[in-house]
DNA sequence: CCGATTATGAAACGCAACTGCTTTATTAAA
DNA sequence: TTTAATAAAGCAGTTGCGTTTCATAATCGG
């Protein structure tokens, strides 16, 4: 096991002070004196580099392919291979036995990235129901569930259901409590800055003053955050593409927009989070949108479910609303997609729950993009979710997962315990 | 002098896939494979932790104190200052002969930054001027030159003039070309997102035409960039902690408003620059805001130069006329800052020329401020430019800098050529 | 002038990585 | 079945950086 002499404590529930491999291009944040490192540093950092081409290499790579890959030279990743196996994050793949395909000389060992190395939990609170998720190292879910609960529950009753859901997708999957690496927890409202407190969720009752960061790391003993349902569902959508299976780069300017009950958004930057000061960017709920029923209040009403049903089955005049309403929420938005500029703009679906709605959906986002354009000087994309309901919670997922690839990027072999 | 593996093409207007060491907390962007290290690199991230320690450490260090403040040994210490020595970042400062202070034993050498080994040049090009200011690396201006032109003068000649302003200053301090390491020049408009093209400058003629990062790097031989100038107003003022010397942490979420000519704003989350998928964010002149004379244009019609005399002189009428520009300011950006979450909002007082205006600049930023905390969830402090007409200029002095900041925490001792 | 105190210098060690060579396992041809 | 060709794996020996440890040099207070 390699030791750092930069490790932290790596219970913390903000990996901080850790070594990002990946470059920013451009002027960064103003920082303190940069970290020192030793040799031990070297074998982490590189280390990483070639759990990196193992997991994205296919067909699963050769030690000499490895040292292509990382220009590292055939013995050091040898040395890196049998570390990394020992930790259990890789593992040795059976030679493909195909004839054809079989070079002549001494057959090469290949390895394999294990995703069940280790697990993160993701969580969905909303009003009416909670949702965890237990996933793989590769972000595949392994075990998923679902407590339907009463909108108007207490904060520690709601706090049961999330634990009592989280140890289900354990008891279902067969993991234990110590296997877990990292949770996150996505939940309406607002959330402080360091991701550990819900600070206000005006719909959920005395769900603020529940120290539920605390609750979920004395149940699973590992790094846990909370964050804003919207931010997690943009998340999400950035992993998927936001539409295709390939990763698309104009995820890395996205805005994403959740048509719920309040209107949410969560604004994805330089292909990172936008969080803001207070941990409250993405709050367009509270913009006054024109022509709204609600003249003096904030905000844009929902569109009425039988009003989506309607257009979907074609009534003109349902879809003449729905085309309004688009116009209204790209006037609302204009002014936040000139400041942001982003690529794509990503509208949640999870007004339209059920695929019958996908049609209005669709006029919707048509209706939006259309107005956009004429306000806008590079108007972006319009989309509808690819995760449809499943956002937020794979986003959580994504968030959890993300925390533990920073260490994964450093020091992947000090994770063995 | 050190080679790194990762050594990529110095003269390169981005510097690329180098190692940012400000540790970057939570999801950051996806990354490709990361890459590797050999010992040397040791060497050239450990120099950039000594070099940080001696700027900005006071009074000069010793090597016992680099050592105790970089948490690596003496002897390594000594070799990393005998190396930065020789390639000039650094050199050795008297040992201070006050009397009372000098401890027993015997004296230890002192070492101090050099500014002058190396400098950067920042542009500011306006529609009626071009100022061109030579600054050292602790970004003191050591030359500023000023041209004055015609609003309509061609491309070509106003790249002239940038060009003779920008000699002017390396004749003025004696420095030649081969000293500057970096240049950034800012200019009204929209400007590419790898920041080496002008792409729309409405009331700049055949500005865009010109390939003014080209001339510049025929003229330096150095990374040149271009960038918009509120985006390096806003650069500036968080340099300046926007009001202080002291260094501000709530700049990293700042928002610059430009009261320009057109309105214009740079936007810093996370310490930095929030550029957008084309470059164009904070673009925020196109908003439609509510109550401006000409109803069917977007933007906001700048005040009139009197009536911000006006104003300074207590005219009942004028202040009034300010207190309303001010809310239809407030209201039009209140989106934007829901979305952005600031903890700041700096007014750049481009519209307010002289001293003389400042009460009335101050009229406006009391108005705009307490509307906005009327609307918005968690309202920033608003605040007046610290840097006032030279806002633009010291940006684009900070954000040379920075650039060559990056390869000073990489591989500092690969610069002395 | 002497001891206390602090800085400097030099040698030896550990660790990670690299180069170059030998050995081993396999396929294809004789 | 043997043999040559080929590619992987194993095994020193070297280099470079950082560290520890010990000896030496310079200065101050008495």
């Amino acid at each position: 096991m390699i030791t750092s002499r930069n490790s932290g404590s790596d219970a913390s529930p903000e990996p901080d002070a850790v070594w990002p491999l990946s470059g920013a291009t451009e002027p960064g944040p103003p920082t303190a004196v940069p970290s020192v490192v030793g040799v031990a540093d070297l074998r982490a950092t590189n280390a990483a580099a070639v759990l990196a081409v193992v997991r994205s290499a296919d067909p699963h790579p050769r030690l000499s392919e490895l040292a292509r890959a990382t220009s590292l030279s055939r013995p050091t990743v040898e040395a890196i291979t049998e570390e990394l196996a020992d930790s259990g994050l890789i593992e040795a793949a059976p030679t493909p036995s195909a004839r054809g395909q079989r070079s002549p000389g001494r057959p090469a060992r290949r390895f394999r990235f294990r995703p069940h190395a280790g697990f993160v939990v993701g969580v969905d609170v909303r009003p009416r129901s909670v949702t965890a998720c237990l996933a793989d190292l590769d972000s595949e879910p392994v075990a998923v569930e679902r407590r339907a609960v009463r909108a108007d529950l207490s904060g520690p009753a709601r706090a049961q259901a999330v634990t009592s859901a989280i140890q289900a997708t354990l008891d279902l999957a067969e993991v234990s409590a110590s296997q877990v690496w990292a949770a996150t927890l996505g939940t309406p409202g607002l959330v402080d800055r360091g991701n550990t407190r819900v600070r206000q969720a005006d719909n959920l009752r005395t769900w603020t003053e529940v120290d539920i960061v605390g609750v979920l790391r004395d149940l699973l003993g590992c790094p846990v955050a909370v964050e804003n349902d919207a931010n997690l569902a943009a998340l999400g959508e950035q992993w998927r593409g936001a539409g295709g299976t390939a990763p698309d780069p104009s995820t890395g300017e996205m805005v994403f927009v959740l048509l719920g009950e309040r209107l949410g958004s969560g604004v994805i930057t330089g292909g990172r989070l936008l969080r803001g000061h207070h941990g409250a960017a993405g709050e367009i709920g509270f913009i006054h949108f024109s022509g709204d029923g609600r003249r003096d209040r904030p905000g844009l009403d929902p569109l009425p479910a039988d009003t989506i049903r309607a257009a979907a089955a074609a009534d003109p005049d349902a879809v003449a609303a729905i085309e309004v309403y688009g116009r209204r929420l790209a006037d609302g938005l204009a002014p936040v997609l000139l400041a942001l500029d982003p690529a794509l703009v990503v509208l949640g679906t999870g007004l339209f729950p059920d695929p019958a709605g996908l049609p209005a959906a669709e006029i919707l986002r048509t209706a939006a993009q259309h107005h956009a354009d004429g306000l806008l000087v590079d108007p972006p994309r319009w989309q509808l979710s690819a995760l449809g309901d499943d956002a937020v919670l794979t986003g959580a997922v994504r968030f959890a997962l993300s925390s533990v690839e920073v260490v994964l990027r450093t020091r992947p072999t000090s994770l063995n315990t």
